[in-house]
RNA sequence: GGGAGCAUAGCUCAGCUGGUUCAGAGCACCUGCCUUACAAGCAGGGGGUCACAAGUUCGAAUCUUGUUGUUCCCACCA
C-alpha cells in the first residue's frame, strides 16, 4: 500500500461525518446513563459562520465528544434564534431591492416573505457547523419561533403578567429611528465621536439685552426646549431667580430653573431642557414638571411640533438649524468637541432617546436568586473574575423593556377591548372569556378584541431556552427535561452576560427552580494579531469555510483551541491554523510508518523495545492524569498542548525512532501488537480536539464493524502513575542529548556509531542502554572505573561521569576553556547554596525538607566540581 | 467619573496556599542535516533584573502598598 506522505483532509472529513450521521451517533435519548447536555448559544437564524462561532463551536464539540467517551450520555441541542431587529431588517431590505416598501404590506404579507426568506437563508449556519465537525443533535434542532417554543414565550408573558411581573408604561426609551423600535440598554453601544459644541444665547424675558448662553451638541432640539437649568450656587446666574427666558426662533417663554444636577465648570453652566429627547432632561422635566415637546417623528424626522424644519432629518436639521440661529443672532460660538453618542448595536443607527409607551419586565425579585446561585458558586464562572461583573449588573438591575416595534417575532399576547382597557391571555379566546367576565355589559365578540401589535425582545424566547429546547416550560414533567436539565454546561461570550447568562438563570430558577447549567464557560474575543476585533468592517475575519479547506476543519479545530485559555481574548494567525495541519500531517505520517512494516511473528521483542513500551505507556497514563485536571478547570489549551507534546516528541521524535526496525526488516510481533495498541489509545484521547483524522486512522490500524466508530469508544482509564520509570527514562533521554550535543559540536555525522564510557562500574540497566545505543547510534558502551582517563568529551548525569572517546577529535585547549566555564558556574551555585546553608535564621525558620533539599544541592555541586576539576587536570 | 482584570523570552501564554517543577511551554529565531514515515521534517542551540519602586520575610515572579502602562465592564456632562 502506498500512501501519500501529505496528509489529505478533504478527502477524510466528509466521509466520516456522513458516517457518523447516517448512524445517528450524535442522537440521544434519555437511558440510564448520566447525562452531559450542551445547548448551543443559537446564533442568528440568517447568519453564516464567522471566526468567534468557530471558537465557541470547537469548544463545545470538545467538551460534548469528551463526555461522550467517558461514559456520559451526550447531548448537544443546536438551534438558531429568530434575532427578530436583524432577521426584520434584513428582510426589509431584501424587499426594497424587490421594490416592495414595508409600509404597504399587511402584517401578515410581511410575514409571509420573512417566513419564505428564513426558509431559504435561513440555517445556513447550522449546515456550516457540520464541516467543522459539530456532533450535535440535529433531530432536536430548534428554532426560537418553532410553534412549540413559541408558545412557551406565550406561557412565560401571561405567567409573568399574572405575577404582575410584567407591567405598561411610558419611559424614556432608546428608540431605533431605522428600525422603528425601541431597544434595550443592553443594545446601545456608545461610541467616541468628533462633534461640536454649540453655543447658544436665550434672551431673559422682559431684560432687554440681557442673555444666558447655553452649550449644546445638538442644536435642532432647541425647538423642544422647556427650560433652562442652572446650578444653585453659580453666583453668575443668581441674578435671574424666577425669571423667564425666550427660545430663538419659536420665541416660547420658558422657566429658568436650577437644579444640582448642572455641573458649574462644563459649558457655561446653563443647560438647556428638552424633557422629551434626554433621559436627564427627562428626569429634571419630572422633578420640575416642565412641559413635554416631542418634535421628532418616530423615524427621526422633525415633527410638527417644531415648527421650524418640518419632515426634515434630525441630523440635516442640526446643519440646516445654524444659520437661522446665526441670523437670529442667537449663535454665539462653535467649538469642537468630542462626545460619546449611542448607536443602535443592530443597525447602527443614532439612538434617539424617547417617551414611549412600552411593555416591561420588572428585574429585581428574579435577580436576587439568581445573583446568590453564583456568588455562591452553585453555578461556577471560568474565568472566575466574571463573576464581579455579573454582580455587579445584577446588584443593580433595572426592568427590562421587552417590547420592540417590529412583526418578526413573538407578538404580546394583550388584547385591547374598545373601552381602552386591555387583557391578556395565551390566545384570543381566553382573552374573549376573560373580558366577558370582567366587562359583561359590553357584549364583546372576538372582532372587538385588538392584539397588541408589538412583539417581544428576541432575548425573552432566548433566556428560556434551556428550558424550552426540551419542552419543560410547556410539560414540566417530561422525561427530556428531567433527565436533561439542568444543562452540564454554557459556553458563551461574555459580551452577553446580562443579555442572556444572567436572564436564563433567572428564568431557570423562576419557571424550575433549578439553575440551567452548572459551569459557564466564557470564551475570548476573537481578534488579529494587531489586537483588533475581527470584523466585516475592517475586513480582518478570515472565512472559516475557506480557512477549513485549507487547513482542514481538524487543523483550524487545532489551531483555534491552541490558544485559547478561558477568557482570554484569541489573537488569531492563519500560522495557527498551519501548525494543526503541520500536526495532523506528523500523525498521518507516524502512521504511514507503522503502515509501512512487515511482521514476522517468530522475532523476539528486543529489550530496548520494551522499556520503551512501558515507558510510552506510562507517559499516556502521565498525560490523561493532568488532562482530567485540565478539563475540570477548562484549561483546553493546555490539554491540547500536553498531547501534541504527548504525541510529537514522546511518541514520534523518541518512541517510534527506538521501535523502528532496522531499514526494510521486519519488526517483531509483540511489539507490532503493542505500538498498534498505544496508537489506537492516541488517537482516542486526541479525538475530541480532532476527530477527522482520528477517526480515519483508528479504522486504519484495524478492521471494524460497520457501524463502530472511535466516537463512541471510551477514554483508557486513568491509573497511578508511576514515577520513577518516567525518572529513570528522562535520565535517559538526557544522556542520548548530551551525546548527541556531542556529535553537532563535533561535526560528527548521525552514521558514525560512538562509543560511551560509563565512569561507574555498579550494575546498569540493561534496557536502558539498549535505548542508549539506538537512539544515539552508539554501538558500544564501556563501564570503566571513575578515575579512568578518557580523550575526548565529557559530560555529568545524576552525578555520574560519561564520556565519549574522540581521538583526534578533540582540541584540548577548547575543552579546557569549556569546563572551566562549567565550574566557575558550578563554583558560583555551591557559594549560593552555602550562603544559604550557613545562615542561621534559614537553617532554623526553613521546614526541613527545604533544608534538605539545599544540603543535596551542596553534595551534588560538590561532586560536579571534583568531576570537573578531575578532567581538567587530565587534559592539561 | 465608578469598578474589575492584566503586566514573565521577539510573539502568545503556563507558573496553585511564598522554598528543585523557579525562571518554563509552543511558535518565531540561529546552526547543521534531503539520516530507511514526515523539509508541513530531523538533530542541536541562543533568548527574560519576571513593568517600576518601596515594604513584609531567613527566603518574593509569587504576599502588601504605591507608581506607570494596558484591557474590559458600568455610568453617559449637555
Amino acid at each position: 500500500m502506498t500512501l501519500a506522505s501529505k496528509y489529505d483532509p478533504q478527502a477524510v472529513e466528509d466521509k466520516w461525518y456522513q458516517y457518523w450521521t447516517d448512524h445517528r451517533m450524535f442522537h440521544s435519548e434519555p437511558d440510564s446513563r448520566p447525562a452531559y447536555s450542551i445547548v448551543i448559544p443559537p446564533p442568528n437564524v440568517t447568519g453564516v459562520l464567522h471566526m468567534g462561532h468557530m471558537l465557541n463551536n470547537t469548544i463545545q464539540d470538545v467538551l460534548v465528544r469528551r463526555a461522550r467517551m467517558r461514559g456520559f450520555n451526550a447531548v448537544w441541542v443546536p438551534g438558531t434564534d429568530h434575532a427578530s431587529i436583524a432577521t426584520e431588517a434584513k428582510v426589509v431590505n431584501f424587499l426594497k431591492e424587490q421594490g416592495i416598501d414595508k409600509k404597504d404590506l399587511t402584517r401578515e404579507q410581511f410575514l409571509e416573505y420573512a417566513w419564505q426568506w428564513k426558509e431559504k437563508h435561513g440555517g445556513i449556519i447550522l449546515k456550516q457547523l457540520r464541516k467543522l465537525g459539530a456532533s450535535c443533535d440535529w433531530d432536536r434542532t430548534k428554532f426560537t419561533m418553532d410553534a412549540d417554543l413559541s408558545e412557551a414565550v406565550t406561557d412565560i408573558f401571561v405567567d409573568l403578567y399574572n405575577k404582575g411581573k410584567i407591567y405598561r408604561g411610558v419611559r424614556m426609551v432608546n428608540w431605533d429611528p431605522k428600525a422603528l423600535t425601541a431597544v434595550s440598554d443592553e443594545e446601545v453601544v456608545y461610541k467616541e465621536l468628533q462633534s461640536k459644541l454649540y453655543y447658544v444665547r436665550y434672551a431673559i424675558e422682559g431684560e432687554p439685552g440681557e442673555y444666558i448662553t447655553i452649550a449644546t451638541t445638538r442644536p435642532e432640539t432647541i425647538l423642544g426646549d422647556t427650560a433652562i437649568c442652572m446650578h444653585p450656587e453659580d453666583e453668575r446666574y443668581a441674578k435671574y431667580k424666577g425669571k423667564r427666558a425666550i427660545v430663538p426662533l419659536v420665541n416660547r417663554s420658558i422657566p429658568l430653573i436650577y437644579d444640582e444636577y448642572v455641573e458649574r465648570e462644563f459649558g457655561t453652566g446653563a443647560l438647556k431642557i428638552t424633557p422629551a429627547h434626554d433621559i436627564n432632561d427627562y428626569n429634571l422635566g419630572i422633578k420640575h414638571h416642565l412641559e413635554t415637546i416631542n418634535i421628532f417623528n418616530d423615524n427621526g424626522t422633525l415633527s410638527e411640533n417644531a415648527q421650524f424644519l418640518v419632515g426634515m432629518d434630525r441630523f440635516e436639521a442640526r446643519k440646516a438649524i445654524i444659520p437661522m440661529l446665526e441670523e437670529a443672532g442667537s449663535l454665539v460660538k462653535i467649538e469642537d468637541y468630542t462626545n460619546k453618542v449611542g448607536f443602535s448595536e443592530r443597525t447602527n443607527e443614532v439612538i434617539e432617546p424617547k417617551l414611549s409607551l412600552q411593555w416591561f419586565c420588572k428585574m429585581d425579585e428574579m435577580a436576587k436568586p439568581a445573583l446568590k446561585a453564583v456568588m455562591d458558586n452553585h453555578i461556577k464562572f471560568y474565568p472566575e473574575k466574571f463573576k464581579n461583573t455579573y454582580s455587579h449588573w445584577m446588584e443593580n438591575v433595572k426592568d427590562w423593556c421587552i417590547s420592540r416595534q417590529l412583526w418578526w417575532g413573538h407578538r404580546i399576547p394583550a388584547y385591547y377591548l374598545p373601552n381602552q382597557e386591555f387583557v391578556v391571555a395565551h390566545n384570543v379566546d381566553e382573552a374573549l372569556n376573560i373580558a366577558k367576565q370582567k366587562y359583561p355589559e359590553l357584549n364583546l365578540t372576538k372582532d372587538d378584541l385588538k392584539q397588541d401589535e408589538d412583539v417581544m425582545d428576541t432575548w425573552f424566547s432566548s433566556w428560556l431556552w434551556p428550558l424550552s429546547v426540551f419542552d419543560g416550560i410547556r410539560k414540566p414533567d417530561n422525561p427530556e427535561i428531567k433527565y436533561y436539565y439542568p444543562t452540564s454546561a454554557l459556553i458563551t461570550a461574555p459580551d452577553i452576560i446580562f443579555f442572556w447568562v444572567a436572564r436564563m438563570i433567572m428564568a431557570g430558577i423562576e419557571w424550575r427552580g433549578d439553575i440551567p447549567f452548572k459551569d459557564v464557560y466564557f470564551t475570548g474575543t476573537v481578534r488579529d494579531k494587531l489586537h483588533r476585533k475581527m470584523s466585516k468592517s475592517l475586513g480582518n475575519s478570515p472565512d472559516p469555510i475557506m480557512l477549513m479547506e485549507k487547513y482542514g476543519a481538524d487543523g483550524v479545530r487545532f489551531g483555534m483551541l491552541l490558544s485559547s485559555p478561558a477568557g482570554n481574548d484569541l489573537l488569531f494567525d492563519e500560522s495557527l491554523c498551519e501548525q494543526g495541519r503541520n500536526f495532523n500531517n506528523k500523525v498521518w505520517n507516524a502512521f504511514r510508518l507503522v503502515k509501512g512494516w512487515t511482521v514476522d511473528a517468530n522475532l523476539p521483542q528486543p529489550p530496548h523495545t520494551k522499556v520503551a513500551v512501558e515507558w510510552m505507556r506510562e507517559r499516556i497514563n502521565e498525560v490523561l492524569t493532568d488532562m482530567e485536571e485540565d478539563f475540570a478547570n477548562y484549561k483546553l489549551s493546555e490539554a491540547l498542548m500536553a498531547i501534541y507534546k504527548l504525541v510529537w516528541d514522546d511518541f514520534c521524535s523518541c518512541f517510534l525512532e527506538i521501535v523502528k526496525p532496522g531499514f526494510q526488516q521486519p519488526v517483531d510481533g509483540k511489539t507490532f501488537s503493542d505500538i498498534t495498541n498505544i496508537f489506537e489509545t492516541l488517537v482516542t484521547i486526541m479525538h475530541p480536539f480532532m476527530p477527522f483524522i482520528t477517526e480515519e486512522l483508528w479504522h486504519a490500524l484495524r478492521d471494524r464493524a460497520d457501524g463502530e466508530a472511535l466516537m463512541l469508544s471510551q477514554m483508557p482509564d486513568v491509573k497511578p502513575v508511576n514515577k520513577s520509570l518516567l525518572d529513570d527514562f528522562a535520565a535517559t533521554r538526557s544522556i542520548i542529548e548530551q551525546v548527541r550535543h556531542i556529535r553537532s559540536e563535533k561535526n560528527i555525522a548521525p552514521k558514525n556509531a560512538l562509543t560511551l564510557m560509563v565512569h561507574d562500574e555498579r550494575p546498569v540497566n540493561e534496557e536502558l542502554e539498549a535505548v542508549i545505543r539506538k537512539l544515539a547510534n552508539v554501538d558500544k558502551i564501556e563501564h570503566v572505573a571513575e578515575s579512568t582517563e578518557v580523550q575526548g568529551a565529557s559530560f555529568i548525569e545524576s552525578q555520574t561521569k560519561y564520556s565519549v572517546p574522540l581521538e583526534g577529535l578533540v582540541d584540548a585547549g577548547e575543552e579546557i576553556k569549556k569546563l572551566q566555564a562549567e565550574l566557575k558556574y558550578a563554583e558560583g551555585f555551591l557559594q549560593g547554596v552555602l550562603k544559604k546553608l550557613s545562615n542561621e535564621r534559614f537553617v532554623a525558620n526553613a521546614p526541613q525538607n527545604v533544608v534538605e533539599m539545599e544540603r543535596k544541592k551542596q553534595a551534588d555541586a560538590e561532586e560536579k566540581i571534583r568531576l570537573l576539576k578531575e578532567q581538567i587536570s587530565k587534559l592539561q
